[in-house]
DNA sequence: ATGTCC
């Protein structure tokens, strides 16, 4: 079945080189660019072809510019595939919901500290019950604290800077969020009274599904002089933090994709698919919707800050006593899940372009001017969780990025079965023993949930960051390996 | 991903 797959895919693709596979621009009629599939070898040979197909329907929307893209770990999504990267002209191109998603701003943000493995490996599982109960996950998990709908509206139009003002972190964390942790030009009178509804007490919450907590160790240092700029060494202890903005997001998309069905109707777009409704990006429907998403988007910096934020006090509360400063700093927080207006050098010249993210990770190389002072020769850190109880990595955006993928790199593993299927085949019970002989402990709400995140259920991160790695798009600084995990 | 169907 799968040589009939390969076989298959094959006939449509051309090679480009050993990582780099083309849609050519007449697979489908419509299409206005070719698409390009970052992926080695063996990702092609478990590359679904409707990926291939979502790949040439985002080709044939307005204004998109050079190629639809997909990266490494992508599989099928809501229109545009996860791991999908599009560039739309600002004027002559489209805003679309489908290329950003329903979890708006989901990301990942990686912690640091001066604690060594051998410190924290006695009290681990104290440590995660205490983490677990410290912050509140699962599917429709309420938040320690009520925003009222002011300090909504502060969280939606200034993300992370209404914390720190508040006390829920320091001054450096801001610097090291992708845009400061606050995109600017938000307006939350086009999110609607049901998603501020369902947002008000969930700042602060993990969710479920693949987002998580979890306490891991430097096993690998590949680069030496970019470890030393993030501040990170082997053997030393970090956490990581995967969520985005909860219900409130999943409503803006929800409440703007109705519009744009609308709108697409309306500025008579032909779409090869529904779920890729859109409007040009200057009307006044696309603005409203990037308006409200960059709500969204700052609610997920506040949403993982305030989860950092009550980490940290668990992590002093275990081990401030004996060791003093831990050295919590914020090595960076990356968005996988958002548009942004951004300018790209495109036949030679400037333009800007609204550069869609979907399961992606932006990859700025050294000296661009959103690099924070600290990591300024150095690159963008570049996050990219694994699955529950596989390695995760941390690599520096590089200048292939800004010609290859308008900046971008792959955002994790990347799901190969179902979720169903997952909960029908595998048993969370078992999966949390397997881990646990392994020395990583793993606490959730329910074990269903392990189930349908088990390692087996996911491409291999490691793949995926060789793919990047060796198109030189984002190079390997450091690996970590999980010892604990809190999900939801 | 998601008050996993208002």
């Amino acid at each position: 079945m799968s040589d009939k797959n390969t076989t298959s895919i094959l006939d449509i693709l051309t090679k480009v080189n050993d990582n780099t596979w083309e849609v050519p621009g007449n697979y489908k009629p419509g299409m206005n660019v070719p698409g390009r599939i970052f992926v080695s070898k063996p990702l092609l040979e478990i590359l679904e072809p409707e990926t291939i197909d979502q790949v040439a329907n985002v080709a044939s929307l307005p204004g998109i510019q050079k190629y639809s893209m997909a990266m490494p770990d992508a599989h099928l999504g809501y229109g545009f595939s996860i791991g999908g990267v599009a560039a739309f002209d600002k004027d002559e191109g489209v805003i679309s919901p489908g290329g950003v998603g329903f979890d708006i701003n989901c990301g990942v943000r990686l912690i640091r500290s001066n604690l060594m493995e051998d410190d924290v490996r006695p009290r681990l599982a104290e440590l995660l019950d205490s983490l677990f109960e410290a912050i509140p996950s699962g599917v429709g998990s309420k938040s320690r604290m009520r925003l009222t709908d002011e300090e909504l509206d502060d969280v939606f139009i200034h993300g992370v800077n209404w914390a720190v003002k508040n006390g829920y972190g320091m001054k450096g964390d801001l610097s090291h969020c992708e845009s400061n942790g606050m995109m600017p030009g938000a307006d939350p009178s086009k999110v609607s009274i049901k998603a501020r509804k369902r947002g008000r007490p969930q700042i602060g919450t993990l969710g479920s599904g693949n987002h998580f907590l979890e306490v891991q160790y430097v096993d690998k240092v590949y680069d030496e002089e970019a470890a030393k700029a993030f501040g990170l060494k082997e053997g030393q202890i970090t956490f990581m933090i995967h969520c985005g903005s909860r219900g409130a997001g999943h409503q803006i998309c929800t409440d703007h994709l109705q519009k744009l069905t609308q709108a697409s109707k309306k500025y008579k777009i032909p779409l090869p698919d529904k779920q890729l409704a859109c409007a040009p990006a200057s009307s006044e429907e696309a603005q409203d919707y990037f308006k409200a998403m960059i709500c969204a988007a700052n609610y997920a910096w506040v949403n993982r800050q305030m989860i950092m934020h009550w980490a940290r006090e668990v992590f002093d509360e275990f081990f401030k006593a004996q060791h003093g400063d831990l050295g919590l700093d914020l090595v960076y927080d990356v968005a996988h899940n958002v548009a942004k207006l951004e300018k790209h050098m495109i036949d030679g010249e400037e333009k800007e372009v609204y550069v869609h993210r979907k399961g992606a990770t932006r990859a700025f190389p050294a000296g661009h001017p959103e690099i924070p002072e600290d990591y300024k020769d150095i690159g963008q850190p570049v996050i990219i969780p694994g699955s529950m109880g596989t390695a995760s990595y941390v690599l520096k955006g590089c200048p292939a990025a800004m010609e290859l993928t308008f900046g971008s790199a792959c955002h994790g593993a990347g799901r190969v079965m179902s979720r169903s299927s997952a909960k029908k085949e595998l048993r969370g019970e078992e999966i949390q023993n397997e881990l646990k002989s392994q020395g990583i402990i793993v606490r959730a709400t329910q074990p269903s949930l392990i189930a349908e995140e088990a390692p087996e259920v996911y491409k291999s991160s490691s793949d995926v960051v060789d793919v990047v790695h060796n198109l030189g798009i984002a190079t390997k600084v450091a690996r970590v390996l999980p010892m604990g995990v809190v999900k939801g």
